[in-house]
DNA sequence: TGGCTAATTGTGCAACTGTATAATTAATCC
DNA sequence: GGATTAATTATACAGTTGCACAATTAGCCA
């Protein structure tokens, strides 16, 4: 009857901050939100539950640096896409980019949904959402009026800011839709289905003949 | 010391049922789905929480239920205000109800959330997820297959079933996206703003000049 | 009026939750 | 190599949760 402690090893506190992160966002992609308990995700870190604690004032901390995490992610991943010869081809990479995988994907949305319930009421939540969702939009609107302006457009005319911050919008609800639908009911489109809807739709909204580049939109058929 | 028992009045079996839904859904929009315990939504709808496993097999079964309320009340108040004359109205009218208070609403889109985390959980509540979506797109693909017809597209040309199933897809996916946008942030829009460019982006889409009547887009700007 | 039945209440419990706090130990420093 | 310190474990606790079950009672029907 040893009381045998657990043995362990020390590793910078920056892992293990990491590594405690990525456990929360592996449970709840896993189980949901419900079965983030500080113990199973501290089990899943292959750690005590108590150092959750040493490392996050509390559970709802170590949940908005994930969302965090998350957001980060997934705007990285889809902005990072933007390479291209001309302004439309960055758009529609960046289109692409974000209606491929790994963004589209049952674990995507599943985490998103699961953070999105406790932010409207968790105040840091509230401002890691506000700003990821701005940050997101405002790259989005840069792009679009960089397309609009090579094509001769934009310069000009009406309102031109007001006009753009509309299109930004409307593409907004269309890569987010989309993203959804896909994340959502995984077997209902082809490989590359909704990364061509995404540029059709966007296209004709923005009176703009967009394509993606051959291995962009095969890029989402091997996975 | 008398032992005063709580007084109560037998109501019929559906109303009681449809009372615990009811109070099922306001907890959760007012508290998030966090907070919708037993205890909670007993006291909510003026019960004992003993009372909610007499009509519901378990909480899980009172959730389902709710999501299926709270997906029927949506979609019927969108799908309802499908009246006009000519297709391409009940096809506006159709995007403007979906686009307007009070489908958009934080409540709305906090409910869908909450539910959403479970639903990839609960074979019943996906079971209810496949269903309200399906329906809400057929609904849509046949407004759109309409339309066309009516602009004298779609009876013929390459492959109107693929094609018509494609501007289903995006349609869907324009109004979720505009959807959520408002849902989550109430204020960043002006009123009538999301239904105009929801207007806007699907009429450029399917290339159809789409137009609300002057009433239903100032209805959303009187709340 | 007086049961009868099912709707409703009250109580209790075992499991689980987040977290506070003390005890232990691995690595660092001199 | 021994002391120091912070990282890590272990334990404990008060509150909450879903649910089972027995006790009550309201309304209906003869």
């Amino acid at each position: 009857m040893s009381p045998e402690r657990k043995p362990f090893r020390r590793i910078g506190p920056d892992q293990r901050r990491e590594a405690m992160i990525g456990a929360m966002l592996a449970v709840i992609a896993e189980d949901g939100i419900a079965a983030a308990t500080t113990r199973a995700v501290a089990a899943r870190a292959g750690v005590t539950p108590g150092l959750i604690r040493h490392y996050f004032d509390s559970k709802d901390a170590l949940l908005s640096a994930a969302y965090e995490r998350h957001m980060t992610d997934l705007t990285r991943a889809t902005c990072h896409a933007g390479q291209g010869a001309s302004a439309a081809e960055r758009l529609a990479a960046f289109i692409v980019a974000g209606l491929s995988a790994p963004v589209v994907s049952a674990e995507a949305v599943s985490l998103w949904a699961g953070f999105l319930t406790h932010a409207q009421r968790s105040a840091g939540m509230q401002e890691v959402h506000a700003r990821t969702y701005a940050e997101f939009r405002d790259h989005l609107q840069a792009l679009v009026a960089d397309a609009l302006r090579e094509a001769g457009r934009g310069a000009h005319g009406a309102a031109p800011q007001d006009v753009l911050r509309r299109h930004a919008i409307a593409c907004n609800a269309v890569i987010d839709g989309l993203w959804l639908e896909g994340g959502m009911l995984p077997d209902a489109f082809a490989p590359g289905e909704l990364a061509s809807i995404g540029l059709d739709t966007i296209g004709a909204m923005l009176k703009l003949p967009l394509a993606a580049r051959p291995e962009a939109l095969t890029q989402g058929m091997t996975p």
